[in-house]
DNA sequence: TTACAATGTGAATGTACGGTCATATGAATA
DNA sequence: TATTCATATGACCGTACATTCACATTGTAA
């Protein structure tokens, strides 16, 4: 957690230290970033970056907080706290929908995120053991949906919410990496869903 | 491309300097592998490295080199040169089963291989502009069987391969992965292809 | 206005590591 | 044995950072 000090800060400047992290923690990977850079574009000496926080870790995991408490404010609430009432693929299409809308309107978050996911040994110091937090969230959705028959029972709840995990990321992967594809991101959506629908759902 | 020098090593030398950079660069990102952990454990003096390799991109790009060709030597030849004659999903349980097969086999060089294709920059530097070849690779695939009317023409082949090299990147975690699922790898490889082939063969 | 605390500062410190170089070793040749 | 060439070596150099610290500035209360 940032010391103190750093919540006595004026708003403006705590927001300049923030931005100036996520720029560096958007283009570099934890180890690469460079405390003198974010404390050069936010203004500051230095050393009160060692005021405000105990170190670099300090810094990012308190970041990486800001960010999954930002994901998370895109996933509908109703949605997910009503679970039960709602089809899986109703749910499932919420699902990537928050995901684009949060990659659309923060583009620069989704990097950091990538980065984080990829090094695990860090994901681990910062999030605990948890195993990745999608793959459990997908895993609790497909056994509910298969407790009411909406899926194949045929598939194996791990591996199919493994395989969702995966649509995701590349999903991600295509919609903010620039002039892959043609397509809009609705078009990308719908076949992922199509493809996910048709690769899950109970065969008659 | 390593010096003369590395070439003229004796054969025992020169797998030793391999297996110890395999063991480094299996752990470690190209940046924070270090060059000094690879002479030590490999026997040999820090300068002596430097007769061999002009710098430490130069093995990682030579070790590149012998990784893609040994994951290549896991494909049937017959298989992909004759592509034309088999029908799609079997040329996909092939592609699958090779992944797989590579991975049990060399379990140290697919996390080597996964943090390449997360550092897109070195990627570029290395192989060229080229699209990630597993992407291209599952492209021209489907677009043969589009054209052959195996799959579902709705799906569009760039996004279809994007999200089939999804899945294997997270299927390959999976399985190297200890602990993480009680399945045995056949019937991971079975659930992965036929939420595939549901998702996007032709509908009827 | 002085005194004290809180905050700001950037030069200095320590360390890690890639890469170089002067020197040593040893095999081959004469 | 002396000479030469290829190879081996590890101390050394330079750089890039994270972190610290002695000092400066600012705010506040008496």
């Amino acid at each position: 957690m940032p010391k103190e000090t750093f919540f006595n800060l004026p708003e403006e400047k705590r927001q300049r230290i923030i931005e100036a992290a996520i720029a560096e923690f958007a283009t570099h990977p934890f180890q690469q970033a460079r405390v003198t850079v974010i404390a050069d574009r936010a203004g500051i000496a230095k050393g009160s970056f060692y005021q405000y926080f105990e170190d670099k870790k300090d810094l990012y995991t308190y970041l990486m907080g800001l960010l999954f408490q930002k994901k998370m404010s895109y996933l509908n609430r109703d949605l997910v706290e009503n679970r039960g009432k709602y089809p899986f693929f109703q749910l499932l299409r919420e699902v990537f929908l928050s995901g684009i809308r949060f990659a659309k309107e923060n583009p620069r978050l989704v990097p950091i995120g990538m980065m984080l996911a990829n090094d695990k040994q860090l994901y681990r110091e910062i999030f605990g053991q948890h195993e990745d937090a999608s793959i459990e969230f997908f895993r609790q959705l497909l056994e509910e949906a298969r407790a009411q028959g909406e899926i194949d029972p045929a598939i194996d709840p791990k591996v199919a919410a493994t395989m969702l995990t995966g649509l995701v990321y590349s999903l991600t992967d295509l919609i903010v990496e620039d002039g892959k594809l043609d397509l809009d991101d609705m078009a990308i959506i719908d076949q992922m869903l199509y493809f996910a629908e048709n690769g899950l759902k109970k065969k008659d």
